[in-house]
DNA sequence: GAAAGCAACTGACAAAAGTCATCTTTTTCG
DNA sequence: CGAAAAAGATGACTTTTGTCAGTTGCTTTC
């Protein structure tokens, strides 16, 4: 399995995405948050809409809140100190945004940039703090999931550290393809501008173009403008393989 | 300050180095374990000596306890799927390993491989999760703990994709000094084979010894043997942070 | 203390990745 | 709509990184 990033499993598409839903599915596999918690932090929440390409938070800034994503799609990058942009994450409906901070009481690590509208709520910090340190079964499903996480991120470390461009970009597009599914037509669903894909990679824009068009003449993708389609889906998993 | 692990603060060299003062250092900042537990998990603790270049767990086996670091340094290392190894961590003295995998409930992730002898005290799985499903302080410390080593793995990522090897040596000899410092002579305190050097940085042995050798020309460092000395840690500093 | 084995090192070359300039296509917006 | 801006694409070139083959030198061990 592609690991290009610190994600959940991809979330079943009927399942409803209603903040109560949200917050359980994200925070809370083992339904351990009380009705009443969540009643309280349903009042609490405050719904955001944001466009295309807006900011929801930026590194450094001190959030006092969390935020889960309803609808839409977000990038969480960091600058890095040679001025360019390295995607950590891809947060998608049912996720939520900012935890981390808010419980290591620290700075926000990451910036969050819509990568389409997104619907959000915003849960005040008060709301989470107080399910953290009153529920023991939430603050348990946390750390649980906070372990999960880092086990993860130390795969990507791996990954950056030790596979090749060639390989780093086909384990995006099968991340994007495991994760947001295919159109009616079997383009990708989550369509990335080249220069997201090269940040999430990790390389120069030309250099992730230039891979593109070569797994386009091997046979591997389509394009169609930016929207690329898995023609071998087999062969891409060998290359990440490293077969 | 050069991030190359999602590692904790130095050690402060005159504390203590018994059991109780390192599950405290490393998991309970705050000091929440009560008398009584700590009196547990010491009574049930087995010591261990383990020589250098021994194994100590495995990367997939199921750990049942948590290792504390008495004495010595051991790496934490991935087998990546083309064959080579990437060190993710250096822990010693004070620093606990395997609570990852315990809290996660998963197989462990990495393999620790002494880099010296050894000292190390072995905490049973149920000690350890006793003090976590009983101790609502003791969670809270760990989970504040996980969310920042989170943090530091993100930087790990962004550190891996966007610098290039120059500036990650350049790194690793500044987390050396900073996190086991200088003998007598000024030589880093720590000694890693060139070969584990390169493990850390994510490339080949012969690119990590040219890196050094060029630094040395440079008058960044000067070696002994396989000893090095930083002559010139400003400079370093810079490389480091891209200057 | 000699042989074996390993780690450090070097040269020569190949492959991968980055950069700069330029051109084309698509998208955005007044 | 049409101009301007942004994104995509490609060529030519440089730099960085990887690989293979081999030498040197240290250290371990019988």
């Amino acid at each position: 399995m592609a690991v290009l990033f610190a994600n959940f499993e991809p979330m079943n598409p009927h399942e409803e995405s209603r903040c109560e839903n949200c917050i359980i599915r994200e925070l809370n596999a083992l339904r351990s948050l009380k009705k009443e918690e969540l009643k309280a932090i349903s009042d609490a929440k405050v719904t955001r809409t944001v466009k295309k390409g807006e900011s929801i938070f930026k590194e450094g800034e001190k959030l006092n809140g969390v935020f889960c994503v309803r609808d839409g799609v977000s990038k969480l990058s960091k600058l890095s100190e040679n001025g360019k942009d390295q995607i950590v994450k891809i947060a998608s409906k049912g996720e939520v945004m900012g935890q981390r901070s808010l419980i290591a009481e620290e700075a926000a690590n990451l910036s969050a940039i819509a990568l389409n509208d997104m619907q959000l709520c915003f849960i005040p910090k008060e709301n989470f703090t107080e399910s953290i340190s009153k529920n023991p079964e939430f603050i348990q499903a946390l750390l649980k999931n906070m372990a999960h996480e880092l086990k993860l991120a130390d795969d990507v470390i791996v990954n950056m550290a030790q596979k090749t461009v060639n390989q780093r970009v086909a384990g995006i597009l099968l991340y994007l393809d495991t994760h947001f599914g295919t159109d009616a037509d079997g383009y990708l669903s989550l369509v990335l501008s080249r220069n997201d894909i090269a940040d999430v990679v990790g390389t120069a824009t030309e250099l992730c173009i230039r891979t593109l068009t070569k797994f386009k003449k091997e046979g591997l993708i389509e394009t169609e403008g930016k929207r690329i389609k898995i023609s071998d889906h087999d062969a891409l998993d060998q290359l990440w393989d490293g077969v």
